[in-house]
DNA sequence: TATGAATGAGTTTTCATTCAT
DNA sequence: TATGAATGAAAACTCATTCAT
């Protein structure tokens, strides 16, 4: 399948040579970095030099540094769908839905950028991609559901809120997040949606 | 006890006109709703069209706007902080604690705003409050926990992220949170951290 | 002579109470002290607030701040032109040029709004007046230079802008005037000016 | 010896560009006209405007308008501090004093933001350095008095405060200086200064 | 009438984007 | 082609002036 960046880059993309094609990496690589560092407020110029270029470079690969975000953005839930696409195909019901939902948190799913995207603040460019990882989550849940995992009481759209908000951040009252904070939270999360045994 | 608010517009808070007393509190209205919805960077001019005021109104009445959200934050950390105090004296301390959790998701703990302060981003005014109300977090989890009520494997810090992140946004995948979406993610939240009968 | 002030005042001066005749003086003895201290860039509020009167009054008595400060220095300067005209009576020459030089100085010649308005920032009130300050200030170096009592080699041009200088600062290389700084600067200057005897 | 302009030049001034360069010194000339003309209280739009350049262009080169005229005034007056220093070693006493006179006057010592500066208004970057100024016109004086050329009843401080006022506007009274009206101006005042023959 | 609250144009500064080198 | 210099729109904040109380 064609990802968004893919599509992005297209224009110059078919004949590059290889120091224009490194730069294009460095450039979606710092702007990921970026992305899960700093937020959706970085700067062209922040971006710029963690990928050791120069501003016209960056202008010259790219329409700008928003639809890089963007597609990176759209790239992340096209990765999610597919993984709760996976998720359903898993021999026991409920170990494939405890695994997508540690892949999701390992994509960063609560990172500034994706929390607003995935709210609604996506733009034309994120928006059908939502739509879709939306109805792969309301099927993955209805399987697991049906397998008798999940508790009844909650449907897709609760499990939908529940890992939106699972992933925790770096710091809450003024404690750092330990290493495997996110992996704590989640179990926490999972025991309380899965149904008594 | 003087609120941070009240410190901060005590100046001129006194024998305020009518139309002025007014125009204070549809700032702090509008300061409130724009730190929820759009968080921390949000513009002066936002929040002055917000409250219909002019941009030099907001500044006769404020130092700066930064001040205001920090005031803000900072009373509602406070409450925060004294919701925590009180959830100990309760008779059964599952309940007391439930029921803090319950106020402190109302209080809309996630809100852009103040995730960003309770995450370290809130400057002198908030810091030594944000102490205040680990703190009491931590004594309410020693205390619940001492009860049995609370896991045993889990401690005040996980209880600390996962309340962070415990609400829900208002739209996720592109579903409009319902109007009890906090309290169905809570009722989860909460199941996962409650030990075993 | 009808003042600048007075034809400033005069369509709300006619049958002013008593205590609205004395806000007005109050407001010009405000501006007169705020040009002095403060300079051209004198706040409104600043004006307001040493007469002890709102900023409404302010506005109620007077069509602006620019107004009322271009109506004072216009005043001053036809008070030098009066004390010009004057000097050219006296019995002695040079005492009496003398005499103009201090009072001139003491009229706070170059306090910072009237040395702009002398120099040609000071609008259409005050550029007549300053032409009319020119000619008796020409007409009196005339007179003296008449009775030999300044150096022939000096103009009436040499003589305005020796005296548009005459006035120390009140701090210069980190030096505070002496309460008799102008008058020992004057002194030096006049020396300068005086034919040789 | 490094100038306060180097200095904040620096960072940027050492590989730069033939444009760029030009713009810098644009800049640094349109904030010296405008400094002479317009004083302390010039806009950063009013020097952009003059230089030719954009707004983010001043600020590209420069942490702050103001750090940039700091930094012509003080250069300035180490300026005139060396040419104090300088008029002590001629060999005539009162000739190597009117030649630093005519200098400082050259230097256009009561330029609007000069005078300012002088006047104890320039913050902490100019200040040490006015205080070496006066130092230097103390020891002059001294030395020049000594040697019997100034009248022995004017003393340092009167030098400066005479020399502060020393150079004519552009314009007074209406009349515009003529290009040699500094120097007529000081001939007078070096008058005054003198010891009688 | 007197007050000072409200307004918004203007100022400093930042940053996405374009373009000369 | 790559660079970073230049630009100007946008943001916080001030202050002259108007207007509700």
């Amino acid at each position: 399948m064609e990802t968004a960046l893919d599509a992005l880059l297209a224009p110059s993309g078919t004949g590059l040579r290889a120091d224009a094609r490194r730069n294009v990496e460095r450039l979606v690589a710092a702007a990921r970095a970026a992305l899960d560092e700093v937020g959706l407020d970085v700067t062209t110029r922040d971006v710029a030099r963690r990928a050791g270029v120069g501003l016209g470079t960056l202008y010259r690969r790219l329409p700008s540094l928003d639809a890089l975000l963007a597609a990176i953005l759209a790239d992340t839930i096209d990765e999610m769908t597919e993984l709760a696409v996976r998720a359903r195909g898993a021999d026991d019901a409920w170990t494939g839905f405890a695994a997508f939902a540690e892949d999701f948190v390992q994509l960063r799913a609560s990172s500034c950028g994706l929390h607003a995207a995935l709210g609604g603040g996506g733009g034309p460019e994120v928006e059908p991609r939502v739509e879709r990882l939306r109805e792969a989550v309301r099927e993955l849940v209805r399987h697991v559901q049906a397998s008798g995992a999940i508790r009844p009481d909650v449907d897709s759209q609760d499990v939908a809120f529940v890992l939106a908000t699972a992933i925790p951040p770096d710091h809450t009252l003024g404690m750092a997040a330990r290493p495997d904070q996110w992996r704590r939270n989640l179990a926490i999360v999972l025991d309380g949606l899965r149904a008594q045994a």
